[in-house]
DNA sequence: CGGGATCCGTTTCGATACTG
DNA sequence: CAGTATCGAAACGGATCCCG
């Protein structure tokens, strides 16, 4: 576990469980990883790199070590060259799949509402904020 | 929309639906303070202080400031002395309800899961880590 | 190929003090 | 009662360069 979960975990065992899974799955990137190796049960790193929009190694290197130490994920490491590495997930990372589902479920639905706001605003012919201003 | 929300919302209408929902209910108390309104209909600012563990009133005005922006819940504010603020939810916040159920669901069960990995390590007469040591 | 090291700007959390 | 103002510390995402 990272020393984060870690913390969470142990510290406030009361009501605040969502907030253990937002620290889990909160990271730039993991939702989208999580759902990856759920499609393609195993994966390269440069094949999840590509898959997703190309984020510096730096920053996917420290997300899929952070699943990895949180459990949820399994790093494989063929001694070779040039070297391959396997991300797969762990029994954990496939509980967790129902919970980035509907994540991104609803997340999907708050955007859609929202753009459609949106575009109801910018379609309005006065805003209330211009009526407001003056 | 905090501008947070909307820049997500925005510029990546692919896959990333997932941390939509994250950026709207990740802040510190968040799901506490959608679940503490789903349970109570309507709370004032110090009674929700009172039920969440006593933050700061800095960073609880801007969790709810921020959770209003986003359009999950609604702040009446009684003009009076002394001052009278309500919060419930709003109806897109009640959408959300099933979500943060489920973000406490998995985050409780993985924090049983991962305290009981912690109480068979303490338990254990040699770790791994002590056994590579030597 | 799959990173590690270093650096940096921004965001976020939180403490403290003060207020209409 | 329900905040606001100011400040500091830390976490985070990202860019750049380097390596076995």
């Amino acid at each position: 576990m990272r020393e984060k979960t870690e913390r969470i975990v142990r510290e406030w065992g009361d009501a605040c469980d969502a907030e253990v899974s937002i620290a889990v799955l909160g990271g730039a990137w993991k939702p989208s990883i999580l759902s990856l190796l759920g499609e393609h049960e195993v994966l390269r790193f440069g094949e999840l790199s590509r898959l997703l929009d190309e984020p510096t190694a730096r920053v996917l290197t420290r997300q899929l070590r952070e699943l990895e130490d949180d459990g949820l994920l399994i790093r494989t490491v063929y001694r070779q060259v040039p070297p391959k590495v396997e991300y797969r997930l762990s029994d954990l990372g496939r509980g967790s799949m129902p919970l980035v589902d509907a994540l991104t479920d609803w997340g999907g639905r708050y955007a859609a509402h929202q753009r459609g706001e949106l575009e109801r605003l910018a379609a309005e012919p006065e805003t209330l904020d211009a009526a407001v201003a003056r």
